[in-house]
This record gives structure tokens, sequence and C-alpha cells, in this order.
RNA sequence: GCCGGAGUGGCGGAACGGCAGACGCGGCCGACUUAAAAUCGGCUGCCCGCAAGGGCGUGCAGGUUCGAGUCCUGCCUUCGGCACCA
């Protein structure tokens, strides 16, 4: 122990983290404490990952939040001794570097490594276990030429297609981001103009394809909420598929087939309008001359919607007949053929049957517009009801009615039988629809993957051969202040020869879609400088798939969706051997800035952890951010209670070194009993261990701190006693450092190397010890004590050994004597003793 | 609006359907100090009461149960996502 006298007291050596922390970080590079052996196959692997983050202008406490509980995770599976792997790199591509771009002049290269520059010094400052020889920065040619390659495996494979599609445009500054799109009049973020829909050629990735297979789980332990919004969004629906047909009038001769998609075909006789989508092809054709002004202005108005408003349920219907009519094809009525915002074009086939009867948005719009309503379906004798809402319910008594000659069946039956009816003449056939669409990949901007194909005016689309990846991003670029893709004007980037013909052609100018990184990174992690193929197949197939993943909740449905078709995909090209690429998921909550919103600089709500961990050491912010709350749960930014943490590691500083000490006022602990006191801190400190093991295994950070500071709390009142030093206690430090060292891994390798010394022992990094095991006979519990309720209410405690049978515990219960003031004399009507937790007597009559 | 979370003291939060409020912050009181800071300790959900004690309490309204913060139904508020933010 250090001391430096004063007077004839010994002062303990103060608390510095600013000088340790420093200090064992360098010690930990130079043994190369952290540094993977990827094969090493005498241990068991643990492929650790967190989300990589997006380096942001806005360097802030929440990369902390999400890496410190992961680390820690990570320091406690290597003393489990497994052979762990826990890489990081940074997700370089992104909008908020071309938008500094546009609004500064900056390169959005220049501007993204300086950012990685300073969060790699701040990773490193925390003191993280990160094998920084595996790092990944996905701008990097040797990151993203596999990109490149795998994309043109996709197109070979029929993955990647190109089809129009709309997107927001702004005359001056080209295709607009959502977050480009600001205010309720839908203006541009730079230059104000109003926005429009333009339709463009775009590249898509066929995740549909994979739509069935992504609702399958099986295999991998990921939450509940995560795995419902994935089965959600893919939104499967079983139906069918049935043609209606023009009717003619005076301005077409109909004979045009109108396709639509509906979960209840049983509800076809109850048809009584149809609803295209605006966009839908047929209605330029339909539309009668005297409507065509109200029907053009309709779909110009719905082009400026987005999809939540024209989804959105609350607001009030609206639409415009096209003066055409569509004939049932399974009576043969002429029915009305309305367009409406809420029929999608991207969904189904774009155009609806309505059964306002049955649908309640249908029924809405027919309310709305005072368009028939007709019953067929109704529980019985309940046919002549009328509706005041849409009929949607199940009872086990329900037929269909108003149906001609399937009237009388149930709903399943009548869909059947319909369907098979239809399907005789090809006017029908089962179908399925999802939600889900295909991936829409290509990005009209300069910072991201170039997408590896030419246009070649004999060859059309031709994939860059494979020997001349990467197709590299200009280092140079020029915005001239506009957010226009910059590769649309750079002939230098443009202009190749075919590849095929050698004739002139151009290079595709869009880029990848920057999600297309985070589809496939933790292969790269395995071998990120390989350059003969995108990922080392014996490192694939011995590390992955991953066996922790932890990152933000809002991941849920894009990248954690992408990230599985992507394995997928891959798997059916041949290149890895497995179908999921995380087999454990935690989300975590996101931190925000003090004022409840997500931190940014431009909000100046953003804490920097640089002047936290001056100010306390890397030690306290970790321990702290780990303690705020549970960690699936994130929440606003307050420093309060760092200090607390603070305060923790202080004391536990003084138990280690200066046990004897007595600073300890009134609440010192009696020790008349040494050998009873010294036993029961055992007890404690091997009950601690079973808790704060179990606490790390389920993520709950919080309460294993919590449960840390109650056994330091006790050592401190037994701090001057009698076995303040001794066996028990001596078990006790021990215990505590080695459950405290992955959370904060300097103070506890600090005090670890004292004992040592102090030992006369040679110094090993706590960092390389086991974790311990708790005695069982010690965690068992010998006596129990027992709330006695009386109608549910605590009127007195029992405390009697673990053992004592059922019959003697109620017989202790009913002899108390607060417990019989409360019956009042009475005998219980029931006694309700659930063994080990409490005994309730139920009084008054059941 | 739709999909998924979350609502518990003054604050962050704890609690296999079984003693609500662990742990920490803040506050009050005490020890140490000439004093203050730091440190150590005690008390601290709300209301009534000198006290013993009693009553009320987990967003709101119901329900299931011997027993509900926890399960069910319907609401309210708030956070995340809604496909070009990552």
């Amino acid at each position: 122990m250090t001391v430096t006298g004063s007077g004839d007291r010994t002062r303990l050596e103060r608390f510095d983290p600013t000088a340790i922390e420093p200090r064992w970080q360098a010690r930990w590079d130079e043994i190369g404490l952290y540094e993977t052996d990827l094969d090493d196959q005498s241990r068991p692997k643990s492929y650790i990952l967190t989300m990589y983050p997006y380096p942001s202008g806005d360097l802030h406490i929440g990369h902390w939040y999400i890496v410190t509980p992961t680390d820690a995770l990570a320091r406690f599976h290597r003393m489990h001794g497994e052979n762990v792997f826990f890489p990081i790199g940074f997700d370089a591509y992104g909008l908020p570097a071309e938008n500094a771009a546009i609004k500064n002049g900056i390169n959005p290269r220049d501007w993204t490594m300086q950012n990685i520059e300073h969060e790699r010094r701040q990773f490193r400052s925390m003191g993280a276990v990160f094998d920084w020889r595996y790092e990944i920065v996905t701008c990097d040619p040797e990151f993203y030429r596999w990109n490149q390659w795998l994309f043109l495996r996709f197109l070979e494979a029929g993955l990647a297609y190109r089809r129009m599609s709309p997107v927001d445009w702004c005359p001056n500054d080209g295709t607009l981001a959502r977050e480009q799109v600001e205010g309720a009049d839908r203006h541009c973020w730079r230059c104000g103009a109003p926005v429009e829909k333009r339709d463009l050629e775009q590249w898509y990735l066929r995740t549909t394809k994979y739509a069935d297979e992504l609702l399958d789980f099986t295999g991998i332990e990921w939450p509940e909420p995560i795995r419902l919004q994935q089965t959600n969004w893919i939104g499967r629906s079983e139906g069918a598929e049935v043609v209606f047909t023009t009717a003619p009038d005076d301005h077409q001769a109909g004979g045009d087939e109108l396709r639509v998609f509906t979960t209840r075909p049983d509800t076809l006789f109850g048809a009584t309008f149809m609803v295209l989508a605006p966009e839908h092809a047929l209605v330029a054709k339909l539309t009668a001359p005297g409507r065509r002004a109200e029907v053009d202005r309709y779909v110009t108005r719905a082009s400026a919607e987005t999809e939540i408003e024209r989804l959105s349920t609350d607001r009030e219907k609206t639409g415009v007949y096209l003066g055409a009519d569509a004939i049932n094809p399974v009576n043969g009525e002429r029915i009305p053929i309305w367009i409406a915002d809420y029929v999608l074009a991207g969904y189904g086939t774009g155009a609806i049957m309505a059964v306002p009867a049955h649908d309640e948005r249908d029924y809405t719009f027919a309310t709305r517009f005072g368009l028939p309503i007709r019953r067929v379906i109704a529980p019985a004798g309940a046919d002549d009801d009328a509706l005041d809402g849409a009929y949607i319910a199940h009872t086990p008594d329900e037929r269909l009615v108003n149906s001609g000659r399937f009237s009388g069946l149930t709903a399943p039956e009548g869909m059947r039988a319909i369907v098979a009816w239809l399907a005789e003449d090809g006017r029908a056939k089962p179908s399925v629809t999802y939600r889900l669409r295909d991936w829409l990949f290509s990005r009209q901007r300069y910072w991201g993957t170039p997408i590896p194909v030419i246009y070649c005016e004999r060859d059309g689309i031709v994939p860059v051969p494979d020997e001349d990846l990467p197709v590299r991003l200009p280092e140079t670029v020029d915005y001239g202040g506009r957010g226009e893709n910059p590769l649309n004007h750079d002939e230098a980037f443009l202009r190749i020869d075919c590849p095929r013909c050698g004739g002139p052609a151009r290079r595709e100018s869009d880029t990848m879609d920057t999600f297309v990184d985070s589809s496939w990174y933790w292969f790269r992690y395995l071998s990120p400088r390989k350059d003969d193929g995108p990922i080392d197949r014996p490192l694939v197939d011995r590390w992955t798939p991953v066996d922790q993943y932890t990152g933000g909740a809002e991941h849920a449905v894009m990248h954690l969706m992408y990230s599985r078709f992507w394995t997928k995909a891959m798997r059916d090209l041949g290149l890895v051997d497995q179908d999921e690429p995380f087999k454990r998921l935690f989300n975590q909550g996101q931190i925000l800035g003090a004022d409840g919103e997500r931190m940014s600089k431009s909000r100046g709500n953003v804490q920097d952890p640089d002047d936290l961990v001056a100010r306390y050491g890397a030690d306290t912010i970790r321990l702290f951010l780990m303690f705020m709350g549970p960690w699936d749960q994130g929440g606003p930014w307050s420093p309060t209670g760092i200090g607390g943490v603070a305060r923790f590691l202080n004391r536990v500083w003084t138990v280690v070194l200066d046990p004897h000490g007595s600073d300890a006022g009134s609440g010192a602990l009696p020790v008349s009993d040494p050998v009873a006191a010294a036993a029961e801190l055992r007890v404690v400190a091997h009950r601690t261990l079973r808790d704060v093991t179990a606490d790390y295994e389920s993520f709950h950070f919080n309460t294993m701190v919590a449960k840390l500071m109650e056994l330091t709390n006790r050592l401190m009142r037994f701090r001057g006693t009698a076995i303040a030093g001794g066996d028990a206690w001596d078990e006790a430090v021990r215990l505590l450092l080695l459950m405290l060292a992955p959370a904060a891994p300097h103070i506890t390798e600090e005090l670890w190397s004292r004992r040592l010394a102090a030992a006369s022992e040679a110094w090993r990094s706590i960092h390389r010890e086991s974790w311990p095991a708790w005695e069982a006979a010690l965690v068992a519990e010998q006596t129990v004590e027992l709330p006695v309720q009386v109608d549910g209410k605590v009127r007195d405690r029992l405390t009697v050994p673990a053992d004592t049978p059922a019959a003697e515990v109620e017989r202790l219960a009913l002899a108390s004597a607060k417990v019989q003031a409360a019956l009042g004399g009475k005998a219980p009507a029931k006694v309700i003793h659930v063994p080990g937790r409490l005994v309730n007597l139920v009084g008054r009559a059941p």
C-alpha cells in the first residue's frame, strides 16, 4: 500500500483516474492484451459485435452508451475462457457528409476521415477491447470494391434489376432524401423550391424473393418486439387476385382488365365500387372527358403527398370518380371506378374492389361520397341490420348473404368456392401479397459506392468486369454549391469504352444505398485487407454467424432486415453456408439530449465524452452509462448521479487499499462475533457473485452495478473491524475486483496489480483472470423471512429455517398476535402458503 | 394514422403474479474540521397522528385472482420506425 506520511496519521493515496487510465491503456497495447488470434481454435469462439458508428460531426456520449456495455460483455466472455472477437469500424458513407460538402464546400472524404480520427481516439480513451488491426472503413476502396463485386454477383443471379420509380425531386438540387424535404408545403432544404415527384430509372434488389424466408426466425434468438416489427413490415397477406373488366361507355370501348388483390374474396358480391391508385396506368384512358380536369388536379395533389399522409386513417377520405365503370365478375354488375390516395400504386395491383360493408376504409369512403353499401356477411338472423360501420367480426354463426348461390356458406367456405368458380375461366387466382417492397438500391449521390455498370449504346447495360474493380469514386469533387450528384458532370469519370464492344459508353453515376455496407460488414471484419475476394471462407465458416449483436432498436426493420436478406442471398450464391447473420440480438435504447431530442450539433444538445472523461475518468463514465437505467430503454442525458458513481469507485479504492482505516462514523457494523461476521460477509460476497453473473448474462447492467455498490458498502462498514483484512474480507475484495473488471477495466487493473505486488506475486493482468465461481453452500438460503398477510395485507413477519415444514409455518403464522388481531379471532377461510415466499390468510368469505 | 416500446417517490430507476420504491441523485440531520470542502454515518413515497399506529399509493377506467407495477380489455401521454437519416 502506498501511503504518505502526514503527521502521526497516514493518508491514503487519492484515486486519480487521469494518471492511471492512460498508463494501463499503453500497457495493454504493449502486451497485445486485446489482439484476437482468429486461428486459435483451442478455446470456444465468441463473435461479439456492436453496430458500427456513423462518423458524424456530432461525436457524443451516445457512442459510448452503445459501446460500453458490449465491451463489458466481451470482457465477461473473455474471462469465461472464450476466444472473443469484438471488432469496430466506421460506416463512412452517408448523407451528412454530403450535406456538409454542399453547405461548406468541404470534401466529404476529408470531413468523414477527420471525424473517424476523432472517434478512434475517443474509443481508445474509453479503454475498449477492440482489436484495431481488423478495423473497417467503408469508404475505403479495399472495402467498397467488394460491395461492387457482390453487386455483380447479385446482377448475374437476377437479384438486381432496373425499374422506373418516383423520387422526390428538386429542379435545382435533384433527388432529395426525406430529411431534405422540409415543411408542410414540402420544399427543398437548400433552395426552397417546391418538391415534385419525378420518375427515374432505378436499381432494385429483389428482397421480396426472400419474403417468406424472412418471416421464419427459427434458430435465432431475437427480441419478440423486433420479430413482430419485421413480420408486420413484411406484411404477408393471403387472398386472391380477381379480374374485373371495364364497361364500355361514350368515351372508351371497355374490355380492359382491372386486376385487384383482395384478402376477402368471400365479399365479392358486396363490391359496390372500385378504387384505383391515382398513379394507376389506366386512369388516363378511363377518365371521361368531362371529368378530366378534376381527375388531373387530384392526381397532381396526390403525388405531392407523403405515403404516411396517404395511409393515415384518421383524415378525411378524398377521391374522384373517373366517369367510367367496371363489371363485377361474380354478378355482371356495373360499379363505378374512383381514384383515391389511400390506394397505393406499389401495393398489390394498385387497385382494389371496395366492399364498404366489410372494410373500414371503404365504409368511410362510401359514406362520404354516398356510394351504396351492401352487406354480404351476417351472423344468423342479422341480415337486415343497418350497419353503422364496417362489419369485420368473425363469429361462428356468420354466413354469406346476398351472394347468389354462395349465400349460406361460411366466410372461409365462400372464399374458396368463389375463387375456385372464377378460376375456372381465369377470372381469379389465389394470390399472396406482401407489404415488403424490393430494396430501392440506387442513390443519385456522390458519396457512396459507385454501381459498377456501364451503359453502351450498342450493348445496353454492361457489368464492369471483375478485373476492373474497384470502380473508384473520384477523389476530387465539385458540388458547385448545389445538391445534385456531381458525378453527373464528371466527364473523366463518366466516359469509358464499352468493355464488350470497345465503343463509346458511359458509367452509371448512381451510387449504392449506404445500407449495403452494413449488410455484410461482419463477414469482412474477419479479413479486412484480403484483396482476392470479399471474405475469407474458412474464417467465415468458423466465426460466423455473429454470436451476439447489439445495436439500436431504430434499426429493427431496415438494417436488420437487409442484413438477413444479404446473408441469404450470399448463401444462395454459394458464398457462405448459413441462413442468418446474428444468432442473438439485443437492442439498446437511444440516449437523447437533455431536451429529450436526438443529440445533434444543430440542436446544440450534444454531450461530448471528452469533457466528462477529463473530469471523472473513463471508468466512472463507463459505469455511469451502465448504471443510468435499463440498457434497452435509453432516455435523455443527465449528468445527475455521475458523482455517486465516482464516489463508488473511490470507496472501492479505499476498501482495497486501506481495510484498516477507520473514518467510519456511527454506521460501522458491530463485530462482537468475528467468526459470524466473517461468515456473513462470505455469504454476501458469493450471493453477489451469483446475481452479478446473471445480470451480465441478461444485460441488466444497471442492477449489476447496484449490487457491486451494495457489496462495497458492506465492506466499507466492516472496515477497521476485527474482520477487515482477514480471509473472508480478502476473498470479498478479490471477487469484487473480478466482477467489476469488465465494466471498469482501469481501476480494477490498478488495484489488482497492487494486490499482487503486496503479496510479492508476479504481475498478471486482471483481464486474463477467469471469472470466479460461487460456492453453492454459501448461496443457499438458510433462513427465510416470510411476510404473513391477512386478506392480502402484511400484518406480521416470520423468520424461520428454510426447511421448516409447511404445517409448522402455518401454525406459527396463526399463532401471531398481530395476525389474530387482524383476523378478529375468526379462523381463516383459506390459507395460501407459497413456500419460501409468503403466507396469506383469507379471513373473509370469498 | 399504422407498427413496436415505455409510463413507479422531488429525480434516474428496482421488484420469478407474492413485503412496492433495491441502488444512486437530491434533501434533512449527525461525525470529523477553528471553519468550509472532501470523507464517513443516520433519516427520507404521500397524508393523518406527540406517539403507537392507521389510511392512500406504480398514467386513466374497468376486469381476472386469495393476491396485480406485473396478466386481460378499452383509453391517455410519450419515444422509436414508416422504405433517400443512419
